[in-house]
DNA sequence: CGACTTCTTGAGGAGACTCAAGGGTGGTGG
DNA sequence: CCACCACCCTTGAGTCTCCTCAAGAAGTCG
């Protein structure tokens, strides 16, 4: 798993090659297992570090002084977590564990100097960087610009989408570790109206979704809803052919 | 005001040296002059280029099915433009000028060469991404935390901030070249409610806004409305003390 | 001067929120 | 083994924010 899981985050723009995936495990810590519902780094935490996810669920999110909470991301095997944060003195987002989880921490200082000794690793941080900033316009667009259906419509693909890309056997069916609380915080509206929400799609059968455990019956409608932009994901020029 | 510009960007990292600015300027296309509403580039339009915006106001939004746009973020000089873009095959936003502007193309594949050659701008250009990231973030939990006066509060603290930075001799009013349709679509309400929302401001005496000239009368309840979170920028590890 | 863009105001309606309460499930301790 | 607590999901009722539709006023450019 631990192989496989830190390359996935990778695959999009092509791969890297064994030598760089070497340059960057040799930068990260032991992985360490944290029971689900443990925090890895709050909110506001000085020096942040940046952190590989090996294994299992974690969410960022961040804290509203009324008291509500926003989640930012969920991210899943693979995924590195805390990048925006080393641009700042003091962690901007908590990281909490959904499952139990593996993570191992990645020397910040060693990765600076990771922009000498392999400048192919700092282009792809540097792309992933900027995916992940579509990534958040996009949500920002969904958000802003679209109803409660639509938002919540619109997690339900993107979860599938990655969940399928980390695990490609998933086809209609998935366990998302999610709670309504965690669905609300991410779509911004609040825990009862969400309930309704998603009780409108179970109506229209567009899902079912007991427990934590969801599985989309209509797609096509789902997509509808969700009302996504097509992205496509472009490598650096000279990777061309190169892989 | 060419020479100025450019490097505003970089200084909250603590600015670079002589060589790394000859080395960035040299990717940089002559400077082209744009008319107020031109389009610098277009949604959807394939291999995005990243640019350097020299002087004027541009804005970046996307479009949504429904007909709505969302503006994503106001550009002053110095900034740069697209460079999420150079993740996509296609430019995932539209961006527009708001004032008359003059910007400069880069060449992407230099950019990428310049991971090899220079790798303390291909750190800048990493962190700054980051900074992006994290004002991303704060404006998604704005949108979706907090409500129609905290979101136009919000981004007019932000705009202030930035331009303050950009232009150290303003102080209370600044010269804001949006339509209340551009700042509904920055806020995601509609140009009715942000009309109305406007006028609540002005009769709570919190700000002025005639034509496009915004004077500030009460900072401390503006940034209270607003409800932004501090953040603290910070420099790569090696340049503490060198700079 | 006319056409267009921008700002403003009114009235009615829908989506989302608040407050409130009840039920199911899993874990913990007596 | 059962009682209790904590967490999560569900439902109801009333309210308010924000939206839609509509139209008029004011400023701007050719």
């Amino acid at each position: 798993m631990d192989e496989r899981a830190a390359t996935v985050r990778f695959q999009p723009f092509g791969g890297l090659g064994p030598a760089e995936i070497a340059d960057l495990k040799a930068l990260a810590t032991p992985p360490r297992h944290l029971p689900k519902g443990a925090i890895v780094r709050h909110e506001g935490d000085p020096d942040p570090k940046m952190y590989l996810l090996i294994d299992g669920w974690t969410a960022s999110s961040i804290a509203v002084p009324n008291g509500n909470s926003q989640v930012i991301k969920v991210h899943l095997a693979g995924d590195m977590l805390g990048m925006p944060g080393l641009a700042m003195e003091e962690a901007p987002d908590t990281i909490r564990a959904l499952t139990p989880i593996t993570v191992s921490m990645i020397d910040t200082r060693a990765l600076w100097r990771l922009f000498t000794s392999s400048p192919r690793i700092a282009e792809l941080l540097f792309l992933i960087s900027q995916e992940e900033r579509v990534f958040l316009m996009d949500r920002l667009v969904s958000i802003a610009q679209t109803g409660g259906i639509s938002r919540v419509a619109a997690v339900i693909v993107r979860l599938h989408r990655k969940i399928v890309r980390v695990f490609p056997s998933v086809t209609d069916s998935m366990e998302i570790p999610l709670t309504q609380t965690d669905l609300a915080d991410m779509v911004g509206l609040t825990l009862v109206h969400v309930n309704r929400t998603i009780q409108k799609l179970r109506r229209d059968k567009v899902l079912t979704w007991v427990h934590q455990s969801v599985k989309i019956l209509d797609f096509g409608e789902l997509e509808t809803l969700a009302q996504l932009p097509v992205r496509t994901l472009r490598a650096p020029p000279q990777w061309k052919g190169t892989q």
